[in-house]
DNA sequence: GAACAGAATTGGAATAATTCCAATTCGCAA
DNA sequence: TTGCGAATTGGAATTATTCCAATTCTGTTC
């Protein structure tokens, strides 16, 4: 699947299937709200989106289903200082860029410059997650 | 002066007042206890470890005189995802390496794998600062 | 060295993000 | 279809951090 995609309702489920999360409508729904529109959501902001579709959802389900979604590794969170986490749907290894005006961009990042940063630590390190993080000013028409 | 360098107290004063912060005591005692321990501690721990020697600090304070100590770049904030947020005095540049068992180790960052980061981006962004955080299981001897 | 002004500190209250909990509801397998 | 474990819900609780108003300190000027 391209992470572009966004998906009919039931390869939406299936996904979640495959992925050893249980499809509930719930999740469904989370999901389906980072993948239409690839901002970096806070849970608030996630809880903003999918009240539309969904408005009896409560805040602590969508805790619980963006957590279901990253511990099985359909959604990437991300942190910067002093802030609240975001959510990710781009799967594709990738850094963030922190802007000081708030916003959060992608930014690839080549096989290549992951195994460097790999190479950094000796070999008997378990990795499990590397994440690379920019801060600054960002040029305003991007 | 090496980073892990324990300072005298009217050296401490001085670097302080070098980077353009003010030497209270409170600030003298912080940067110390940073100096003294290389672990990464929380503001909680900071505030634990500084009231040994100075009873009447408030935590306010030592959030007060961390940030000072991080804005005038003395001390850098590490963040981990759900964690709070932790300070290390080590100025060189390197990334950290968060264990799972809540372990968080420097490791050395050489300048050309720093600049390959930089190059990801676009000329006309101006990066003010380039985070890396590893996440595993280090080794238990270590 | 006293007086003043601005900066720093203090303790407690307030806020923001997240987690916890107990009760209900749901989804799947037998 | 019934039962069981998992998921959801709303609200309360917790945690980290910030805010605020009152006090105290520091450095400067006379």
């Amino acid at each position: 699947m391209a992470a572009s995609d966004i998906l009919k309702p039931e390869s939406l489920a299936k996904v979640l299937s495959e992925h050893g999360v249980r499809p509930t409508s719930q999740r469904e729904t989370v999901y389906q709200s980072l993948l239409n529109k690839r901002t970096h959501p806070t849970a608030d902001e996630v809880f903003a989106r999918v009240r539309e579709t969904a408005p009896t959802i409560s805040l602590a389900t969508v805790y619980n289903c963006l957590d279901v979604l990253v511990q099985n590794k359909l959604v990437r969170a991300v942190n910067f200082e002093r802030a609240p986490t975001q959510y990710c749907a781009n799967l594709a290894p990738h850094a963030h860029f922190h802007d000081e005006a708030g916003r959060t961009l992608d930014i690839e990042m080549p096989t290549e410059v992951i195994d460097q940063l790999r190479d950094l630590l000796p070999d008997d390190f378990d990795v499990k997650h590397i994440e690379v993080n920019f801060h600054g000013r960002a040029p305003q028409n991007d």
